[in-house]
DNA sequence: CGAATCCCGACCGCTGCGGTAAGGTAAGAG
DNA sequence: CTCTTACCTTACCGCAGCGGTCGGGATTCG
């Protein structure tokens, strides 16, 4: 039950852009910097981003990612869903699938729990968006004002 | 973000104890049985749950497993922890470490939301115990009365 | 043109999951 | 007392997916 690094990543390049929203493309380098990762694999994780239509690229030089949207339009379920798949602590309880993926015995009782849990975890990814972190973050980058 | 078999069998296997308690020891074969789990990989994952003391084993002929306690007194989360380690969508928001174990730069805006998470799937776990599932199954197991 | 930048597929080591196999040890049946 | 049952423990192993790296191609600005 542990979010890999696609989901840590991509959510961190996702705040890293939602905190420059309106200054244009930002070249990949950059984002990389801001965020942490190493550029040759944030690469990677920014093509999925773009064809869910989360970022909007601009080739060539002065090039780069930003946006799609106002960050108060997305949704952290939005991005994890695009760099984790869908939302479920068990197969069984799959976002996606009908409710009888479970061809299981025993009555599945311990399905009840795994449905509630994934309920929850939907819950908390949906209702935060990214101004809602940046907002709220502890320090927004202790960057000395020139 | 999905619990491994050791946590989805491990669970079975004690709603499987949870329906015998009261019975006395239950030989791992029948616990198989009851719960799709192959026996030998059962094997192994009943040792950490009597370390843990979740379960009592009888050795010998006429041995097996047991619930240490009733089932109303075996919380999800219990079973969950010691099948799958500390609950945590994220390393730096493990129950058992300190606050400080993100050396992130960026203010860490995205641990917020992996607190909230990981709280919100403490709460789902531990508030549900093996008597709520095996009270709420659809079926008990559809065995036909002699 | 050429430099900057995104685009895309191939590759690759490593860890941990999921499971098997085999032998050792304790305890009750007769 | 010995045989059988059943738990206990360690070792092993294939495989998929994670977490990247690399190289080359396409596109746009100056």
């Amino acid at each position: 039950m542990k979010v890999s690094t696609r989901g840590e990543y991509g959510l961190r390049a996702m705040v890293s852009l939602a905190r420059m929203y309106g200054r244009g493309p930002m070249p990949l380098s950059v984002i990389a910097q801001d965020s942490a990762v190493p550029v040759a694999y944030l690469e990677q994780l920014m093509l999925p981003l773009r064809r869910a239509g989360l970022v909007v690229s601009t080739r060539g030089a002065h090039g780069g990612y930003q946006l799609a949207r106002p960050p108060e339009q997305v949704k952290v379920g939005e991005i994890y869903r695009v760099m984790e798949g869908p939302i479920a602590p068990m197969d069984c309880v799959r976002e996606d699938a009908d409710e009888e993926t479970c061809p299981m015995i025993d009555g599945c009782a311990t399905r009840i729990v795994w449905l509630k849990l994934r309920d929850s975890i939907v819950e908390v990814l949906d209702s935060t968006t990214l101004a809602d972190l940046i907002a709220q973050a502890p320090r927004p980058r202790a960057e000395q004002p020139a």
